[in-house]
DNA sequence: GGGTCAAATACAATCGATTGCATTCGGGAA
DNA sequence: TTCCCGAATGCAATCGATTGTATTTGACCC
C-alpha cells in the first residue's frame, strides 16, 4: 500500500480510502490508485487489516480424529457434511478454516478463535467431552457442534433427531419379524447412545428387552466390525437383525454376515444409518435412516451466525426418516438356525 | 499480552520471549506469565504474529465452480480428495483454508496468497485457463494444480496419467469385443482432453478411429448425460462400448441405459474413472480407472511444500491401473439389435 | 568502594492496514 | 483584502505481536 501511495504521490491514508470506496477522496484520485492497484497485483493484507478491524469472514471448521486410531477423513458421510457446510459458507461470502485435533482435547478448538484466526466455531461432534464444549460456552466461544442434544447444554447443537432416528429403525425391524436385533455402535458417543435410546424405546413400546449382550459397542470404522459380528455368531446368540449407527458399520457388517453365510435379509435384516450415495447403490441396497446433509450444512452455519450476530444459541433438530430398501426385507421366522440357537430375550 | 505483561508486572516483551521460549528470560519469570497465561486462556494472535513474522502455518485450497451450474461439492472423488489433502496438511501441522471460486477466474485464487492468508495454494482443476495460471505463475505465486500436464507449463501439476488412463480404459473396451465406443466427457477440460486423447490412441494402435459423433462433450455432472445418451441412442448410431470420464457419469450412463433397456455389460460394457468407493458396490460394480487418492493428497501438499521452500515448481504424474469389475463383461457380438443399427464407422 | 561483566528486562521500531483529527487549498461572501 | 467554509488530503495513533538495541540490576573482583 506504501508502494501505491509513494507512485501516486499520495498518503497511504488516501489510499486506503480510495481502495475502500470513502466518499472523502476525489474521483480522479480514487480511479488513478485503483488502476495503479491493479496493474500491480495488489490486494489488500487481510491479516493486517483483521488485526485493526478486529473481525473477519472465516469459519473455523474442527473435524477431531480418535487419536487411538488416528483415522483418515475418510467416512462418506462426514465428506458429504464438510462439503455442505463449505458451501453454505461460500454463499454467504465465508471461507473456511478446516483443522483437525485430538477428540481428547476439544478445548483447543477455542483456539482458532482466540488467536483471531476465525470469528466462529463449527465441531464435528462432542466425542466424550460435554463438559470441555459447556465450559468453552461459559467463555464465550461462538461455537456449533454437530451432534446430539444433551441436558444441561450451554452450547448450541444441530443435529438429526438420534432417538427418533433410532426407533424408526428398530421398529422397522422389529415389523420385519425380528426379534434378535444386534445394536453396532458405542453408546458412548452422545449421538450414538441417542440412537440407541431409540433402539431400546421401540423394544419397550412392545413390551420387549433386548438382551444387553446385543448392544455392540464398536467403533464406527476399521475391522473391529468383523471381528464382533463374528464372536456374536460364536457364541451361539440368535440373531434376526442389525441395528448399524451409520452406514459404512452397516455395509461391513453385511460383508461379514455373508462371509459367514448368513442370508441379508433373508437370515438377518440390517439397517443403517446416514443415507450416503452409497447406500442405495450398495447390494443388497440399503434401508437406512436418512439424514439430510444440505440441511445440515446450512443450519449449521446459520446457526453460528446468528450467534455471531449476538442471539443467544439455540439448538435445531432435524428430521430423520427411514429409507426403505433391500437389506431389511421380512425374515424368516422359524428357520431351523433360530430354533437352534434358543431364545433367551435377555 | 499488555494484560498478562500489566498483572506479571513486566514489559510485553519480556512476555512475548518468555511465551516463545527465549533463552533470555529468567526462568523465574517465564514460569509465572506462562501460569498466567494459562489462566486467563490467552493464546497469541496469530494475525498479529503473522502480520510481523511474515509466514504462517495455511495452505489454501481452491475449489472452483462452474458459474453456469454453481453446482455444489458433492462429486465422491473430489470429496475424498480434498479429505486426503487435509489429512496432508494436518499431518504437517498445516491448516487449510478452503475458498471456492468462480471457475472462470482462477487468477482470483492468488489473492489468498497475496493478502497474506496463506502461504501456498492448492487448486483443484486447471479449467479452460491455463494461460492464467502461468500468469500466476509469473507472478511467483507458489501454487499446485489437480490436473494435467499440459505444454508450456510453467506451474507444477499433479495427476494421474490421464492418457495411460485413457488408453487402459479403452483398450479393455476393444478387447471385450467393443468397436462402438462412447466418450463420455468434455475434451475441452485439459485432464478428460487427455482421456480422449488415450481413447483415440488406443482405437489407432489397432488402426481404428472412432466416429467422432461418439465423442459427446458433457458436463461431469447434471442430467445432460441421460439426455445425451437417449439421443445418441435415437439417431440409431451403434454402440457397444462406453468409456465415461467420471465414475459418477459411468453410473448415470449406466442407470440410463437400463432404463432403455439395455444390458450393461451384456449389449454395452461401461468403464468409469476414479474407483470411487461407490465403484465396488454399484450394481454391476464398475470397472474403471483407478486414481490413487491417498498418494495424490501426499503429493500435492510435497509439491507445494517443496515449491514454498524455494525448490522450482516440479510437477508429479501418478500412476493409473484398471481396475476390473462387472461392467466391462464381453459384449455379445452379434445381436439382432446390433445388427439393425447397421454400421457406419465415422 | 568503584569498576567490570553478564544476566535480565525495558524501550521502541516494525509489520500493513484504518480512521479521527489536523491541515491545506480554493472560492465565495463581506 | 480578509474571513469562512467545505472538499481533499496528510498526520499519527492504533491493532497485537516480535526483536535489535539500550538500560538496569546484581554479583564479583581488586
Amino acid at each position: 500500500m506504501a508502494d501505491i501511495a509513494r507512485l501516486a504521490g499520495v498518503n497511504v491514508s488516501t489510499v486506503s480510502r480510495a481502495l475502500s470506496g470513502s466518499p472523502l477522496v476525489h474521483e480522479e484520485t480514487r480511479a488513478r490508485i485503483a488502476e495503479l492497484a491493479r496493474s500491480l497485483n495488489y490486494s489488500v493484507n487481510v491479516g493486517a487489516q483483521n488485526l485493526r478491524l478486529k473481525q473477519n469472514r472465516t469459519v473455523s471448521l474442527i473435524v477431531p480424529f480418535d487419536p487411538t486410531s488416528r483415522e483418515h477423513l475418510s467416512d462418506p458421510f462426514f465428506l458429504s457434511l464438510i462439503g455442505s457446510i463449505a458451501d453454505a459458507l461460500s454463499e454467504r461470502g465465508y471461507d473456511m478454516l478446516l483443522t483437525r485435533i485430538d477428540a481428547e482435547h476439544l478445548d483447543l478448538a477455542a483456539q482458532t478463535f482466540e488467536n483471531g484466526r476465525a470469528m466462529g466455531i463449527i465441531l464435528i461432534g462432542q466425542w466424550h467431552h460435554h463438559d470441555q464444549l459447556n465450559e468453552m460456552a461459559v467463555r464465550g466461544v461462538p461455537f456449533v457442534v454437530w451432534g446430539a442434544q444433551l441436558a444441561q447444554q450451554l452450547y448450541a447443537t444441530v443435529g438429526s433427531d438420534n432417538v427418533q432416528g433410532g426407533r424408526l429403525a428398530t421398529e422397522h425391524l422389529l415389523d420385519m419379524g425380528a426379534r434378535h436385533i444386534a445394536f453396532l455402535g458405542d453408546p458412548e458417543l452422545p449421538e450414538v447412545g441417542q440412537r440407541h435410546a431409540g433402539y431400546v424405546l421401540a423394544h419397550a413400546t412392545r413390551g420387549l428387552v433386548p438382551a444387553s449382550r446385543l448392544t455392540r459397542p464398536v467403533p464406527f470404522v476399521g475391522e473391529a466390525i468383523q471381528r464382533d459380528l463374528e464372536a456374536l455368531l460364536r457364541e451361539g446368540h440368535p440373531l434376526d437383525g442389525v441395528f448399524a449407527s451409520s452406514d459404512m458399520s452397516a455395509m461391513a457388517a453385511i460383508s461379514t454376515l455373508r462371509r459367514l453365510e448368513k442370508q441379508v435379509p433373508g437370515d438377518i435384516a440390517v439397517v443403517g444409518y446416514d443415507d450416503i450415495v452409497l447406500a442405495a447403490h450398495f447390494r443388497p441396497a440399503l434401508t437406512t435412516v436418512r439424514q439430510p446433509i444440505e440441511a445440515a450444512g446450512q443450519a449449521l452455519v446459520e446457526t453460528l451466525l446468528a450467534q455471531i450476530s449476538g442471539q443467544k444459541p439455540a439448538s435445531v433438530l432435524l428430521p430423520t426418516d427411514l429409507v426403505q430398501r433391500e437389506s431389511s426385507g421380512r425374515v424368516q421366522v422359524e428357520t431351523p438356525a433360530r430354533r437352534r440357537t434358543g431364545r433367551k430375550t435377555g
